[in-house]
DNA sequence: CGAGGTGTTGAGATTTGTCAACCTACGTGG
DNA sequence: CCACGTAGGTTGACAAATCTCAACACCTCG
């Protein structure tokens, strides 16, 4: 136990309170530059250079602050320098469905884009600092380096293909299934940020967790408990490690023959 | 319960035989004009008759057809003219995950925009017609008309929430929640085009269905069944009338909040 | 030290998946 | 025109997974 807790996840430890209100009191803790942005990713040359010479503002967020609600005007894309979020669909009777996870690096705001609102609502899972990039400043740069609006234009479809993601991950009907896929998904996503893959910070609460995949928060720490108990990962509240990258892949893999489809039998 | 099938269409369709020779069994089914698109749904003015100026091809598509596979190199939008599709992320072993439906007005294939490649495969879920969109096109013209860059950016964000809105059917945990769900989503896109929402007929199976709501086929079944028997809805085969929708909308409002994911406020 | 949010675990109730039989509609070919 | 084959759909019985309720442990913060 006492190794898992040695690991010091670069990002994502709880921080000590919130203590002075207002400040800009940055952390130890990465922060990416306007380099590091999914926006500027597939930018090159003077595109870049035009890109970065833009200065947007930043800010910090703390745990539990809303950055924008659903139904807020839309107003700006934010990108993450340090820290993580959650998304979420509110629905009737205060139920909310969680969208998604954003990380370091990550962009979101983007699903307000095409109409004047937003439609979710995004939450800082920790104090988290992000780029506010005025939409109005974007689409007029987008419309002065044309590689920009590809770079939207990817991020968008970036963002449907996580959401078709999703679905694949509550279209298993096996909570197995679902809590591997997501643990995968959230270390290959650490893995592309030069972080370790196989050691991380969990962000978001079992009930988040639970939401996400369509499962109680029950089942998703039975299920945790299952998984440490086959060996294939440790887990300390929100300290996770994953020992068995194929065995959890294994059971995404599972055959499971769909009747009408199988082979061999007669 | 007759004056169902009288509310007739109030949009402007056109009825129109497909003239092809080879078409066996031509069906009177709307054909939406270029103004009925998707795309030009925003449009004003001049910027509208520059749009509509444009020549798209169509093409018909027989039911089981893949207009595109996931992986394919992506090239055109798709606009249905008339029939329906679904659209489905492939996995390993034959494992596949449907991620939608589309009717006729839907635009389709959007989920290649970012990338050089389509992530998903669409099918002709019966005979069916659509517009042809070069891609090419598309961001020339968009250029060129910038309210046309808006409606596009529209489009995606209206897939996007659509697929947090197939998160949320997902996410619920029961599956008459999922079901119900689903039908009223069908019914009021139907509405939306015009035609009755209280009656139509499902263009996908119940392997689809289930596929898509995370569910067995025998559930689907067994639940439309309990449906029935409640007097919320009738069905027989591919035929749905729903008779009830207070009820189903009942099912999904359900004071059972959910538990978890709540936001930091309160 | 206590409070409250968070996480774990147990036991029983329910729902859903699985397997299998059967039914129904529809297209094909005799 | 009808018989037949087949894909799609329904239903039943049972097993298995998940949910629900509830008790308790853990951690952080005040």
């Amino acid at each position: 136990m006492a190794t898992i807790l040695s690991i010091r996840p670069q990002v994502g430890l709880r921080l000590q309170k919130a203590a002075t209100p207002a400040e800009s009191r940055d952390v130890a803790r990465p922060i990416y530059a306007p380099r590091e942005m999914a926006l500027s990713a597939s930018l090159r040359g003077e595109d870049l250079e035009r890109f970065e010479s833009v200065k947007f503002a930043s800010r910090v967020v703390r745990q539990g602050d809303h950055v924008f609600n659903a139904g807020d005007k839309f107003s700006c894309l934010y990108s993450i320098r340090g820290g993580c979020f959650k998304t979420s669909l509110p629905g009737s009777q205060g139920r909310e469905q969680v969208t998604g996870f954003f990380m370091s690096g990550d962009l979101f705001g983007l699903d307000g884009l095409g109409g004047a609102r937003y439609n979710v609502t995004a939450v800082a899972l920790e104090d988290s600092t992000v780029w506010i990039m005025p939409y109005a400043v974007i689409t007029a740069l987008a419309r002065e380096v044309p590689s920009l609006q590809c770079s939207l234009d990817s991020e968008l479809s970036r963002e449907l293909a996580r959401s078709y993601g999703v679905m694949t991950l509550l279209g298993s009907t096996s909570a197995q299934e679902r809590v591997a896929g997501f643990l995968l998904n959230l270390s290959r996503r650490h893995l592309r940020r030069g972080l370790s893959g196989s050691s991380f910070t969990l962000g978001m609460t079992r009930a988040d967790i639970g939401n996400y995949l369509g499962i109680t928060l029950e089942t998703v720490s039975r299920t945790f408990s299952a998984f440490q108990a086959a060996g294939l990962i440790k887990v300390q509240q929100r300290a996770l490690s994953i020992l068995d990258v194929e065995g959890l892949e294994r059971i995404l893999e599972t055959v499971r023959p769909k009747r009408g489809a199988r082979a061999g039998c007669s």
